[in-house]
DNA sequence: TTTAGCACTTACGCTATTTGAGTGCTAAGA
DNA sequence: TCTTAGCACTCAAATAGCGTAAGTGCTAAA
């Protein structure tokens, strides 16, 4: 049965394939001999098609939903589509325009930027879409402080060189006086700025606690918070953009998968592997070569980009394997293009 | 036809609708004579029962889905039901006994208290819960900083007598000299602090700016930051928790009416209003009771709390209307007390 | 190699038909 | 006067049957 399974594709079965995949990530039907012989440029009767389409299946290119129905595209479709035939026509001007245009505003932090991002990605596609902040792999803290608000109510601010600011409230023991705090905020000032964060991390551990030890009793609470902030400005790098078009294309509609899903999109770390950047360019990976089994029934396209001296982040949207490729293959990358640009601009602007 | 409602019902017909209200929430199928002869406990034939339901459905209390099918309550039977059916029998004490586990840890803010309160009311409910923080009418200002970060990036606090805190970091142009900022935030201080927020808002349109135009020659952007920092402290009052869980109940499975559900959820103006705190009780509000139009097919169990001189807060579920409300009545009611009980707690901690 | 022709398959939409749960009404019994 | 057995009737939901449209693979001729 099995012919021996050829490799390479004639030009008239890419021409075939190429035109499967585009009618069926638009209609979201099968796509039959007939219906694709009327449609081609070439002329051939449906009975080639027929032939070639055959010929795919026995490739695995394309598949069938039941033993008479019209052709849908494999995985491995997808897959040969996205590395052979897509056309990178140009991203609609107006797209492109509106990017600019959101971007074009005054943010008061990065973090704006990135969120906007999000929302924004995700709008232009109608599926889900996630930014990653620029990560400066050697981020180092650049100062801590302590605001007392009054009534035993205290801030810790944080502050990262790469422009990273976290901060949150507590409430200090009746036994810790402000002399005390004082002394370990300058401690930890001598001891910690300019240390990237992983160090600290590993200071906060033991060396730290003994050293500030010496000035309280407990530093076991205070420390805590220290580290909470630390992990704050660390991790908190990640915005999800459209959750909600998540209902549009989500493959099964039951409840729980769609919590699942949810829960995934918060916890960052796990979203974070998942988009794992490879090289400069665009990417995409579809179906089960997504590593988190939640997602391989989706593809992901994902995108790099280049902030020089500041690191590199990463955009992503997430859909249904049946998208239209070509245009979010465009769309993303000229994404990238216009957030690492607006993000030179933001940091240019703040470092004179 | 009509032969004259009459207002009240027979213990018999309390019985049955009773029966009628706690089987259908349950089961969430029509109930028909039959069955209901069968389960209830005093001993009359299915024909009596029919006609029973006959006089209930005349008076508007139950409602059919077709000539044939059993009965439905109708809003009004709910209504009833709630308002002179519900048994306030114990609410299990599994619950009580973990609501206060989880509020028995030590909070660094009261809107982390709050916002754990909507995560698990909406867990032990399996409905959608929002959370109100305890509103003091009379909350003034207490004090407004600035810290500097470096960078011209720099902190805005504000921190009212309530004990809020609102935070939000922005970049001064480099017009601005930090002799300039602090001489206005001196100015806000001898200006703004002690007033309540609203007089605050009032000033802040006219009065303030002038003022502050002595010093800056462009005070609007920096103004601009002072009030959303203000709005922040004043309108972040309000969590929602168990958002997902709409998926499960919601009426209409269709994704824009979820999308305007949960953009609805975002908009806290709106869904306080809603809520709209009644006496001090736990109340129910079923399908058009409630105000808002994209709420009205579903039911409302608020509950508000008081926390003395710090003002009073509310709690909500928003569930089905084919909802358990005895259920639902006792664990608002419970959880008001016990989340009362945490915050005066918290703030007697605070304040000696 | 291509194509016309043909037998065959399958999903989908229609139209009965059956079944089961339930109702209202009537007339007899308590 | 209230209750109840009995009966004819209704309707939703499930099941079965049937025709249609779109599609396929295969064969044989061009």
């Amino acid at each position: 049965m099995l012919k021996g399974v050829i490799k390479t594709l004639t030009e008239r079965q890419k021409v075939i394939l190429q035109a499967i995949v585009r009618e069926y990530t638009e209609t979201g039907a099968a796509v039959g001999s007939k219906a694709l012989a009327a449609r081609l440029p070439i002329h051939v009767s449906s009975a080639t098609i027929r032939n070639e389409m055959a010929s795919l299946e026995e490739q695995g290119y394309v598949q069938k939903e039941h033993t008479s129905s019209g052709r849908i595209p494999s995985l491995a479709g997808y897959r040969y589509y996205v590395d052979h035939l897509v056309n990178n026509d140009a991203v609609a001007h107006a797209d492109i325009q509106l990017i600019q245009n959101e971007l074009s505003g005054s943010f008061n932090k990065i973090d704006e930027i990135i969120e906007e991002s999000a929302n924004l990605l995700s709008e232009l596609t109608s599926y889900t879409a996630f930014t990653l902040k620029p990560e400066q792999a050697d981020a180092r803290l650049s100062g801590f402080r302590l605001v007392p608000l009054g009534n035993r109510q205290v801030m810790a601010i944080l502050v990262m060189d790469s422009g990273e600011v976290a901060n949150q409230t507590f409430t200090i023991p009746r036994s810790m006086s402000s002399d005390q705090l004082e002394t370990v905020v300058r401690l930890i000032n001598d001891q910690l700025v300019g240390l990237p964060i992983t160090e600290i991390v590993d200071k906060l551990r033991v060396e730290i606690p003994a050293k500030v030890g010496q000035y309280m009793q407990t530093p076991e609470g205070f420390l805590q918070i220290f580290g909470r902030v630390l992990d704050q400005a660390a991790t908190e790098r990640f915005f999800v953009g459209g959750r909600l078009n998540l209902l549009n294309f989500s493959v099964n509609h039951n409840p729980q998968d769609l919590k699942s899903l949810y829960q995934l999109f918060d916890t960052s770390d796990d979203i974070a592997s998942v988009l794992s950047p490879p090289d400069n360019k665009v990417q995409v990976k579809i179906g089960n070569e997504i590593t988190n089994d939640l997602l391989k029934h989706y593809s992901l396209v994902t995108g790099t980009y280049d902030v020089g001296s500041h690191g590199r982040g990463m955009i992503a949207v997430l859909g249904p394997t049946r998208m239209p490729y070509s245009r979010m293959i465009g769309l993303v990358g000229a994404f990238r293009q216009e957030l690492a640009a607006k993000l030179l601009d933001y940091y240019r602007n703040l470092d004179d």
